[in-house]
DNA sequence: ACTCAGCCCCAACCGATCGTTGTGGCTCGC
DNA sequence: GCGAGCCACAACGATCGGTTGGGGCTGAGT
């Protein structure tokens, strides 16, 4: 089906006439007809009844009417959303299931009207989501940046959320059936972090965390993937991993895991979003102040020693 | 834009290779290759890296998948909608203002997945509405039936809603600023209702209204449509008309109109759905179920003698 | 009553496009 | 280093999409 036929079967419903949409379509009134023929031939149904004056809608007709509509606008949608110039607002996550992907899918929900694209720079390299924020492939990439003066300075670093994290465990551990935790708690339990880089941002933020609360965190070892963490989860008697509260696991209810938050103080990842300092997309202000009125972290909470705790409107729009 | 070549794209998308897809498509693999990069010209960005072993979404490819998908499902629902054979639950109305529309848009709204077509023949003629059902054009058509014993056996007629009344008038007339009224309070009162053709199923219903309620129902007078009736209404100190409740008008309030409920007795004109005797639509019967699952008439309550009052679940199925 | 204007469809033509077959280049894995 | 498995490019025939030209139909105006 060619979306120009549909286009020109949309137009020529609304006046009545092939002719009228022709004019507006640029073309003659005779490739209209020929493309709503084909249009009838390829749905074996009439959508026109011709009468001298014009045309008029049968009943097929009337029924293809919205759904034709439906096709042009969707199809336009797409094209805005990739042809350059005339883009989406495209914001880099970690992962579709990230904490980050939820916030974004939440403000969608609360602001349908926004065309919003979440994509996945298939990296854990910051250098790669800096490179595409400054080429404009990303209008932003939602990070973890311990450190903003190694940055090119075309770039903006704004510090937006804090994600708590929580303790997942198999109900087979020790602290299955806890309501909450403080990380006191946490001592002498093994913590199984498999998949994390030497030198990445989570290595210096579980090296830190480690090193406060005197915890036992293993990020070595191989990682086979989401499921194979939880299928060893399940089994193990002794080990728990660290997961972000927003985080969305595949259905950890099935493999019987349990979350439990950790509070007293609250531990938090912190993120920010990196953009270009010069012409950012107009939208991610309305996002960034969206972030800005979420809840704060409960008090008192822990973070890394490169972050601050974020406050409601401090240092929105300054460079960290 | 080729749909066939969107089509392409999201199988080559899941599967990363374009052989594969066109494998699935039953065309070679350089016909996909051709209209991926049709599509890649069109949209002035490249959708996929090629690499040895197949091919790999951009950030543009990733951006453009979900509008792709989107545009794939709603040709096949638009395709499914009129495709004699497989055609989606289509029932006429008189019109889509009018409360018989209003009630679908509720169930559809309450039922979204159904596949709900609503069309209006361009007929006051009960004869053409039959003739429709009769021929498979529409699956059923929302009518007011006076006589059932008139209609031909291969149809089937089933009471399903009645619709109160109300008394529409302007600002200025003397009844304008009561809450609720009683039919006799409307006696002396003159009530226009323009449009009404003679022996037409309306004319009866306004007779006997007229008759059993002594009251001055004039029905002539040529119909210069809705918004000239609104305007009369407006300006007039001692002219009102009839609506059905649920009758969406053209923003009466923007004219000072008001509306009043009548009761006591509840004044209702009654609905039927024509549906063939034989092979009637499955979903019919679900949105039949959910008419009489809607609230009764508050009694008491008036209707013409060729309707009894609906029972919620008294006359389903049967002929009356 | 006749013409004329304004629709639409059909026919003929032409260039672009689509699909095919045949080839070549590239990168893995053996 | 070789072959398997991809994808892109080239050439060719069929089809399609557009245009011009012409004809039929209907309703308005003279």
């Amino acid at each position: 089906m060619d979306t120009e036929a549909v286009r020109s079967f949309v137009r020529a419903a609304e006046s009545g006439q092939f002719q009228h949409a022709a004019d507006e379509l640029g073309v003659t009134q005779q490739a209209v007809s020929k493309r709503i023929a084909a249009l009838e031939r390829e749905l074996e149904v009439r959508l026109f009844t011709r009468t001298a004056r014009g045309v008029e809608l049968t009943l097929d007709g009337q029924v293809f009417l919205p759904h034709a509509r439906s096709i042009v606008a969707d199809v336009e949608r797409a094209v805005a959303a990739v042809r350059p110039g005339s883009r989406a607002l495209r914001i880099d996550v970690l992962g579709f299931r990230s904490g980050q992907a939820i916030v974004l899918h939440d403000y969608w929900r609360s602001h349908p009207e926004i065309d919003l694209d979440v994509v996945t720079l298939k990296a854990g390299d910051p250098q790669v989501a800096v490179a595409a924020v400054r080429a404009g492939d990303v209008d932003a990439s939602f990070r973890s940046v311990t450190d903003p003066a190694t940055l090119p300075p075309d770039v903006e670093v704004i510090h937006v959320l804090d994600f708590p994290l929580e303790l997942l465990v198999g109900p087979r551990h020790p602290l299955a059936s806890a309501r909450t935790l403080t990380p006191a708690r946490l001592r002498r339990h093994r913590i199984w972090v498999p998949g994390i880089a030497p030198r990445s941002e989570w290595a210096e933020f579980y090296d830190q965390l480690a090193t406060a609360f005197d915890l036992r965190i293993d990020g070595a070892g191989p990682n086979f993937g989401v499921e194979a963490l939880l299928d060893a989860l399940a089994e193990s008697a002794d080990v728990a991993t660290l997961v972000g509260s927003r985080d969305r696991l595949v259905w950890p209810a099935s493999h019987g895991l349990r979350r439990i938050p950790i509070a007293n103080p609250t531990i938090a990842y912190p993120q920010s979003l990196i953009l270009p300092r010069t012409n950012p997309h107009p939208r991610l202000r309305a996002i960034i102040d969206y972030f800005g009125s979420l809840a704060p972290l409960p008090e008192p909470a822990w973070l890394p020693s490169w972050a601050t705790p974020r406050t409601s409107s401090g240092n929105v729009g300054g460079r960290r």
